[in-house]
DNA sequence: CTTCAATTCTTGAATATTCAATATTTTCGA
DNA sequence: TCGAAAATATTGAATATTCAAGAATTGAAG
């Protein structure tokens, strides 16, 4: 009566690695064709508020660390998609703002990403999408 | 009448990255205990059939692409934790089996699995977690 | 008010991943 | 059967990420 080891493709975190794996290649595949990764159009559609957002915050909201941050944001000034301000009242911290180039690849990312969407919407159902971001959330918030 | 844009928080890719991050570093804390990287635990559950499997297999069920499977199984045969054998139908082909030393650790990164998705059996409950696992199932079915 | 701890961001070295090219073997059509 | 194309795994160089340390500023206790 030996206990049969559950297969590693019954774990819940096996199985958000794959999905999260899947439907990120995909993404990348369509925001490609701006030639950007995935990373920076997170970067440029937090920023697109218009508001400056420290390093940390943004670090915190593209789910990236700070020093890989840095460097990537390094990369997008070169490009002018984004810049830096010292924040005047806490001068430890950078405010980062998006430029006027970086507003106007984020509307062309913006809808490649929608496309995405759409397609997954179309192979996958509109109730099956929608009760997988609940439940998304949800493990999210109680993992906090 | 300018369209409000999507936040990036709504998007199903960030919220699968993000809940993967998540379940992924809680994983990642426990098999610390035993030194063992999260990729290193799959391909040792998925050798422990005892059965030999390809290296393109391999990487397909652990998630990794090629070249970075071959440099991972490098230390972990001088750690002497699997080993490779020629496959002798198609001499292409290399198997991997997973070795005495192996299976012992695998045994304990298990138990150290099983107590994550207890932990989050608990905090996120029975009924979430079985129809989270069956919508992804299906979102990655429908992907293919 | 001064000093020490905490916060924030960046840097440089160590490590890991990826891309493109290579080597080997098999497959399959002419 | 021969030779070209496909499949499989590895390698090495280029690139990216991470860890640990550092620099600057703020907060807060004595």
């Amino acid at each position: 009566m030996a206990k049969p080891n559950t297969p590693i493709t019954e774990h819940l975190a096996y199985l958000l690695a794959q999905a999260n794996r899947e439907i990120n290649r995909q993404l990348e595949l369509r925001l490609s064709k701006e030639g950007v990764p995935v990373e920076q159009w997170r970067i440029l559609k937090v920023l697109s508020d218009g508001d400056g957002h420290s390093m940390g915050e943004l670090a915190d909201a593209v789910l990236l660390n700070h020093p890989t941050l840095t460097k990537m944001i390094d990369r997008m000034v070169s490009d002018t998609l984004v810049y830096r301000v010292q924040d005047p009242h806490d001068r430890r911290k950078v405010l980062m703002f998006i430029a006027d180039r970086g507003k106007v690849l984020c509307k062309k990312l913006n809808s490649l990403a929608v496309d995405q969407e759409e397609h997954i919407l179309e192979s996958y159902g509109d109730k099956s999408t929608s009760e997988l971001k609940r439940l998304l959330e949800s493990l999210i918030d109680s993992s906090n």
